[in-house]
DNA sequence: CTAGCATTTCTTGCATGCAACAAATCAAAG
DNA sequence: CTTTGATTTGTTGCATGCAAGAAATGCTAG
């Protein structure tokens, strides 16, 4: 898998130090897993740069909760917890709850179109039962949704969010739940239904039951997941 | 001023760097204004240590939004503009929404009898006219209500935010704005009301219009405050 | 075989030196 | 006085060396 960067949350076009952004896709996309150690001396060798800039990017990526900085032991890739999981998807409900009641009260939204072709592909999708397919089309159906309610601060408290949620583990499974996908793209219609009729409030309360439900999975799923990874 | 930190919205008591944590008091309590140049030397001898500690801790308030780091140039306090004044008090609206909505549907709240006599205490600090008082006492109201709701990924976002939303100039100015304290008090009775009914609808409801309007409030003095500081 | 202890190894924390570059300063020409 | 240019000053970016400490390893005694 040599381009991952179709499923990487951006949105930070203005010269973020590539370092940075190599290690967190690292960790976000799974090529390195939870309890892996990122030791400054080997990434560095690594990236052929020395262990300053590195460390900077550990840092950094600490501070957005990816990995831990245990000091004069080493840093390692973080697991979240259950409960975090469970705080982490009463956020996204929020944030995404906003982002469509802003987008229902913006003038002329762009992203409309977008979004009403990605459920038109999601159909496609579920008709042909391409679940990677699909779950790339869930991914890109909330990111154009909270790009689209225009607050830049959203976006970044987002992504910071969605990252750390581990989009891949976390989130896919979720999808493979059988029934959930035919009732997930009626949502979805369901969303633009309410933002195109610029009812701010049906259209908020419509995307937080979607995430709501698609949240219990969530979890449901890491916990699952949990049982088959660490049985202690 | 020897003693800031009761102002401090810490709840991270894990052991971070002592070193970022004076840094960034001096950029929310004003000590250092936007603008201001932060240069690395300087700090490293201020504080005694070297330069790489302090550049580490001023690359965190960078990605904090509290400073801008120009390459080669300097570090600089830095100040939100209009817009994203206007953005975050969306998402402040939508963070303290969802706390008192979380709020209601905890089993026992014990933070509530300390809303109680918050509320009391705000009441005597209006009757007095004591507007500093009063200021700190919203302050802890918002910020009671918020670690109440017992989401701990939700507290961080918050504290980043408020962070970025300098307290001090943005937030303080807004309540001597005249008529708006005996409302906001009035408020922040609603609101415990609509908690202690376990009603968490009408709990959010009530708390995003209560925060809205004093949003309002606060983007317009900051527009002024602009006005007085930079004619440009 | 087991338990305890010394040692070795591996990691991050911090200090420091130098390079790259931007911007301010100052001098000289017109 | 203005403008243009070279020079000086100041700043961050990065590499590297050493210290402190944690954890793994191996050795020794029982």
């Amino acid at each position: 898998m040599q381009e991952t960067s179709t499923l990487g949350t951006k949105s930070k076009p203005d010269s973020e130090p590539p370092l940075l952004s190599r290690l967190r896709q690292m960790i976000v996309t799974g090529a390195v897993q939870p309890g892996d150690l990122l030791a400054e001396t080997a990434l560095a060798q690594d990236f052929d740069v020395s262990r300053t800039p590195i460390r900077e990017a550990l840092k950094q990526l600490e501070r957005e909760g990816l990995v831990e900085v245990r000091a004069r032991v080493g840093t390692f890739v973080r697991k979240p917890t259950q409960r975090e999981i469970h705080e982490m998807f009463e956020l996204k409900e929020s944030f995404e709850g906003l982002a469509a009641g802003l987008l229902a009260r913006r003038g002329p939204v762009p992203e409309l179109q977008q979004l009403r072709e990605n459920v038109a592909r999601s159909q496609e999708a579920v008709k042909n039962d391409d679940s990677e397919l699909y779950s790339h089309l869930v991914h890109e159906f909330h990111s154009t949704l909270v790009a689209g309610a225009d607050n830049r601060k959203l976006s970044e408290h987002y992504d910071l969010l969605m990252n750390q949620l581990a989009y891949h583990r976390i989130v896919s499974q979720t999808l493979s739940m059988p029934g959930r996908l035919q009732n997930s793209v009626k949502e979805h219609q369901a969303i633009i239904d309410a933002i195109s009729s610029k009812d701010p409030l049906a259209a908020e309360l419509v995307m937080r039951r979607h995430v709501a439900s698609s949240g219990q999975s969530a979890v449901l799923a890491a916990l699952h997941a949990d049982d088959i990874d660490q049985p202690g």
